[in-house]
DNA sequence: TGTCATT
């Protein structure tokens, strides 16, 4: 149990970070002592670093970053140090000089924010010889000041190297009025906190979560066995969430979702231009393509191909292996239309999939669905025409095609080329452009996001479906979204589903109401 | 009527 009296820490510096436009990051020293006034201010420099012999020209090169290829080796038991609280007018050539003094250095290299390559003030440093980064660090580590800076220099192991992720937690669910020492005050009972962070926008705004860094990973544990789930923050949609932080490679991924969100394309290579990048995020959309086929197995179970004349019984849909919803085209259709057959459906079938793996199908030219639904020769859509019934159909048999095309089997392979078995990752939700995003009511409550999808590809290239879960009971709330990439699929998906009826109930498929307008449909 | 937010 940390002690209010305590006021020394084992860091009293971390890295800035990178997407942190506000100094919101703190540290305490203590917990009734939460430092309010930014850096640079006010704090008279007791240990003025004055002895450094720079600016000393070095050999030419730009970077003093010293590669493997150029010459250097490291021992296989290097320490990777973090250095912080440096002037931001120091480059490596600069800092080489100071820190040459406890041993031939490996790679120094001052961290730039990856976008303006402004200078972090910090920077990661490795010594060819293990012994050497101690000794840096025994003489270093908060006993010098570098000029211009208010606190004493920083020279330790970095993260990456003590795995101090294992003694981190990202804790959710937070009421965006807590601060900091709010935060502190919360975990403080279960350990030695570390550091303790609010995340917050450019806008200095909360985001309703934060990070809290424990020193040992039975403290954090401890802390989310007491607090997970443990209370529910005033203003909160759900109760407090408490668990380790994303590893540097969960972050990877994480990173890479959202650039195939923002950007709204499924080739890695395109996206992210990094030649070092392009080959494992290429793994990892692969990846995400056999999970995706994976999830898609509930229908490779006896999918019943159901025959022409009862398109009214789509209970054939073996959803989740639940009892059949019989499914019923708006009244008006009680005897379905001679020419609905399946033979047409192979034309309108669009995996998503297709766009995720780059593997030409059925329709190569990435829009096949909407096409194939107006050149179905489909001039309307009412839902009372027979033509509107044949896109149910097809709709419906589509899926069976779809699943048919996609046997487990044939992406399990690629799956198997990760260094690690899939994880599941969640499908990204996302908006699509004004008019392509659908809202839809009176889901039959057994659908979930996957089913939704199923039910909306044949009217496009789907690129996002969610169906909304009651958190507390885990249930369906029987509505949910679907995104198009064209207002035009989302229009003939309205006119075909829209009234469409399934057992008692019957959809209600609408435009999205747009975030501003407040307007009742 | 897009819940949950990862330095």
């Amino acid at each position: 149990m940390a002690r209010s009296t305590q006021t020394e820490t084992r860091s009293q510096q971390h890295p800035p970070q990178p997407h942190h436009l506000v100094p919101t990051s703190l540290v305490f020293s203590g917990p009734g002592a939460p430092p309010t006034q930014p850096p640079l201010l006010l704090i008279p420099h007791q240990h003025q670093y004055a002895q450094i012999p720079f600016p000393k020209p070095m050999n030419g090169s730009e970077s003093i970053s010293i590669h493997p290829e150029n010459g250097t080796m490291k021992d296989q038991d290097a320490i990777k140090l973090f250095i912080g609280q440096i002037p931001r007018n120091l480059e490596e050539k600069d800092l080489k000089p100071l820190f040459e003094q406890f041993g031939k250095i490996h790679e120094l290299t001052v961290l730039k924010d990856r976008y303006t390559g402004m200078h972090k003030g910090c920077a990661f440093l490795t010594y060819c010889a293990r012994e050497s980064a101690i000794k840096a660090q025994n003489a270093l580590h908060e006993q010098k000041t570098l000029p211009g800076m208010t606190r004493p220099i920083q020279v330790k192991p970095a993260d990456s190297e003590s795995r101090g992720e294992d003694r981190k937690l990202f804790v959710g669910m937070l009421n965006k009025q807590q601060t900091e020492e709010d935060v502190y005050r919360l975990f403080e009972p279960y350990g030695v906190i570390e550091e303790c962070t609010v995340l917050r926008g450019p806008d200095g705004n909360s985001k309703g979560c934060a990070f809290v860094k424990y020193s040992t990973h039975a403290e954090a544990q401890s802390a989310i066995s007491a607090l997970h789930g443990s209370q529910t923050m005033p203003g909160a949609s759900s109760s407090l969430v408490v668990k380790f932080a994303d590893t540097d490679k969960e972050r990877t991924i994480r990173r890479m979702q959202q650039m195939v969100g923002q950007f709204g394309i499924f080739n890695p290579a395109v996206a992210l231009p990094f030649g070092t990048y392009s080959t494992y995020a290429h793994a990892l959309m692969q990846q995400q393509a056999a999970i995706m086929a994976a999830s898609h197995g509930s229908y490779l179970t006896p999918s019943v191909a159901f025959p022409a004349t009862q398109i009214h019984q789509m209970g054939a849909l073996n959803i989740n292996g639940l009892p059949p919803t019989p499914m019923t085209p708006v009244s008006g259709l009680s005897s379905p239309p001679a020419n609905i057959t399946t033979s047409a459906v192979p034309s309108i079938v669009t995996p998503i999939v297709n766009s995720f793996t780059g593997i030409p199908h059925h329709q190569p030219n990435g829009h096949p669905a909407v096409e194939a639904v107006y050149t179905n020769g489909l001039p309307t859509y009412s839902t009372h025409s027979p033509t509107a019934a044949d896109t149910l159909q097809q709709a419906f048999t589509g899926v069976q095609q779809y699943t048919a095309i996609y046997p487990a089997t044939t992406l399990t392979p690629i799956g198997q080329t990760l260094p690690q078995p899939p994880q599941v990752i969640q499908q990204q939700q996302r908006e699509g452009p004004e008019g392509c995003n659908l809202f839809i009511y009176h889901l039959p409550q057994e659908f979930g996001d996957n089913e939704l999808m199923q039910m909306f590809l044949p009217f496009g290239t789907v690129i996002s479906s969610k169906v909304f879960m009651d958190r507390a009971t885990n249930q369906s709330k029987c509505f949910g979204f679907v995104s198009f990439d064209n207002p035009a699929s989302a229009q003939a998906a309205i006119q075909a589903m829209n009234g469409f009826q399934i057992g008692m109930k019957r959809l209600k498929v609408q435009l999205k109401r747009p975030k501003d307008a407040s307007r009742p449909y």
